[in-house]
DNA sequence: ACAATCCCTACCGGAATGATCGGAAATCCC
DNA sequence: GGGATTTCCGATCATTCCGGTAGGGATTGT
């Protein structure tokens, strides 16, 4: 847990969806350059290795990386980082986008007693199709070729 | 707690900003008709009395309603509907929009060890600019105008 | 053989979430 | 003044989530 004690704060991501794009851009900056160990990103971006483990499973899982065992192993991305968005690594880690139960991406299943004189709905629906829009018109190649710290840098 | 058993899900918004919000556009639909008893709110969106005193009480410190002891006393909003953004209440409940530390509304106080060669931190930016936006771009008064389910209402 | 590395499961302490409860203070009506 | 109503305030509490740690098994290169 990088930074300061975080009071409450709203729409917050977890170091879930922050490690695990940590180390999606790592592997985009190394692409083509064969498997890269979990060790080697861990201590390049100063984060627990243990923890990047299961992190980078779910990655694995959602078919964005791939892994290779033994000795000279590591993982590398499965598809050309031009063609993986952030949404793709935010909703492999998080689960999809969903500010209320009544607002999920795709099928909405949940039968809500406040419909229909529901006033909150369409709030959370434009919120949903914001944040996702956000996330999936960005590439992890727009975000490997931007390592410097550009403007007021925090 | 409405609705089903949540598995991961993503910028999932809490029950406070949930009910936060019902209030509000509840409070704005009967906005100049003097003041409301939590009670009747709470009985007509079917939600725990006793919670949504906790919530008012955020949205009284930060000035969006008034409340009003005694027999026949209440809440009501200070400000009219259409001067109140979907962004004051949720800032309101929930805190700052800050989908990270090193990307919080206003001043960023954090120095954070991965400058300057964070990659992911312009994403954080956008995400952040982006979900302001569309909060901020709503009012109330749109809210409270809108009682129907319209679409395929979940 | 052996070291490196991915892979899998279980566990664990602290914090946040989503409330409930009891009571004090103000206000209205009779 | 008495009582009902309602806002205000603080404590408590059960459950879940968060952010890891720990240990071991499977696979591969040298």
């Amino acid at each position: 847990m990088i930074g300061n004690p975080l009071q409450a704060t709203a729409f917050h991501v977890s170091t879930r969806g922050e490690y695990g794009m940590r180390v999606m851009v790592e592997l985009a900056r190394r692409y083509g350059q064969g498997t890269i160990s979990l060790r080697s990103v861990a201590e390049g971006e100063a984060l627990p290795e243990a923890y990047l483990e299961q992190l980078v499973a779910s990655l694995r899982r959602a078919g964005l990386v791939s892994g290779k065992r033994g000795a000279g192993g590591g993982y590398q991305l499965v598809k050309d980082p031009a063609h993986v968005t952030a949404g793709d690594v935010v909703r492999a880690l998080e689960g999809p986008i969903e500010p209320q139960v009544c607002t999920a991406e795709g099928e909405s299943i949940v039968n809500c007693p406040h419909e229909p004189k529901c006033g909150t709905r369409q709030l959370w629906v434009k919120l949903q199709a914001t944040i996702a829009d956000a996330l999936d018109s960005l590439t992890l190649a727009e975000l490997a070729r931007w390592p410097v710290g550009h403007g007021k840098a925090g």
